[in-house]
DNA sequence: TCTTGACCCTCACGTAACGTCAGGCTTTAG
DNA sequence: CTAAAGCCTGACGTTACGTGAGGGTCAAGA
């Protein structure tokens, strides 16, 4: 049952490169566990595993530094990143959808009348590049941050709970970490106030060294983090 | 109306950097039709239309060294790459929807059983390479010229009468080249016989320099251009 | 037993499409 | 009139591989 693959195989299979593979290797992001006696790579089934989590935060938009230091973090399940993926090819229909609108009005526009109206292109081009990006653009970080200060208070009180379940050591889907979450989110809703993009962008950030150069002030890196990890559990079962 | 837009204006509307413009520009695959007097960049709005066809080719997978030649032929208008874009994107979402599909088959078998048949991972793999990849692998080539030697009488007859209606000129959208396509796609069916992926990826090909490359023996590239130009006709009508 | 073709290995250099300064004009808002 | 914001042209850096070169390995068939 759990036999090893040779390369090649592997290659097919998933559709990689042979290559891709020598270069996950050589930098160290997925060294195969086995090698026969002449040097043959033996892709073992948690090899398999690992690399099923390499492609799905490579789809979510990680280069492959990060992914090194997320998988670092034994915290980070095959569960959650399947989920993470689910997500982002949810998010991916969603663009693909308005994308599509958009081209559609385009195409019917140029059929009837000869012209074209600029914007229309424009909006087509904006959704594409939306579909590329990933995290919070510098002015999204000082938008959320300002707003952040207006209410700390609130804030502090909801961090402040969370330290204690932290301290408590209690598991993020227990009841009483679901209903903190929950509370988080409505005052999140205040912050994000409707910028969407924002929203699924910080639920993006949750694995990323990132989060501790932030630097919230009052809020401690490991709190932030903690509740975002909530968070996306919330995300994830919608 | 006709106003002009200097870089960094046409940056943010589109969310491509501004090296990103610079670039296209140093590679001679944008050049903004004005300049200020002192060199600032103005972009007008045959310009805009330029570069919407750019980033509309690029999310088909064309290099950018690709693309210029695209563009150099006349032939190509707004109209029908906007309509490739969306074909593009209608392909993306399938694949997205069984992307969708496999990954919640994953996710609930991990939350159920605690263990995970590795071939679903493979799938999921397959399926996201699959959304990277375009046109033909060299594999379904050998498939395809194979198949076609099978039966040339019969390709042999439609070419002819594809080269009749060119000679005349006759434009892609008339009746009888219509009726030609129906007929060259009936058999390109047989070619193809169920592999959807080879049927797509074929149309994908056409706008590209490898058809004359391709050397199908007894097609000359000129009729099978052609042909393929009325077929995606055909498949954007759908 | 020998060979031949399909795989595998490790260098090592090449590439596409930008990112990211640096150094220096220009324009605009107060 | 001055400071901030925007634009310019180099020019070097980066990511994630592609693409050989040169050389062992393995299974099948003659």
């Amino acid at each position: 049952m759990s036999s090893f693959m040779k390369i090649g195989d592997l290659a097919q299979k998933t559709g990689l490169s042979i290559r891709t593979l020598h270069y996950y290797d050589e930098i160290g992001l997925l060294s195969p566990s086995h090698r026969t006696d002449v040097g043959y790579r033996l892709y073992s089934n948690q090899d398999i595993i690992r690399l099923q989590q390499i492609v799905s935060l490579r789809q979510l938009g990680f280069s492959l530094k990060e992914i090194n230091k997320c998988l670092k973090d034994p915290n980070l399940s095959l569960q959650q990143t399947i989920d993470l993926h689910r997500a982002k090819v949810k998010e991916q229909m969603s663009l693909s959808r308005t994308l599509l609108k958009r081209l559609n009005v385009i195409s019917t526009e140029l059929q009837t009348t000869q012209s074209i109206a600029v914007e229309n292109l424009i909006q087509v081009m904006e959704t594409v590049s939306m579909s590329k990006q990933q995290y919070l653009t510098p002015e999204q970080q000082e938008i959320l941050r300002s707003r952040f200060s207006e209410r700390e208070a609130e804030w502090q009180q909801i961090l402040t709970q969370a330290r204690i379940e932290m301290s408590k050591g209690t598991n993020f889907d227990t009841n009483s970490v679901y209903k903190l979450a929950m509370r988080w989110e409505r005052s999140m809703e205040s912050l994000v106030s409707g910028d969407e993009q924002i929203y699924e962008s910080l639920m993006r950030m949750y694995q990323r060294e990132e989060l501790e150069t932030f630097n919230w002030g009052a809020i401690d890196s490991t709190s932030f983090e903690y509740i975002l990890k909530a968070i996306s559990f919330l995300l994830l079962i919608d």
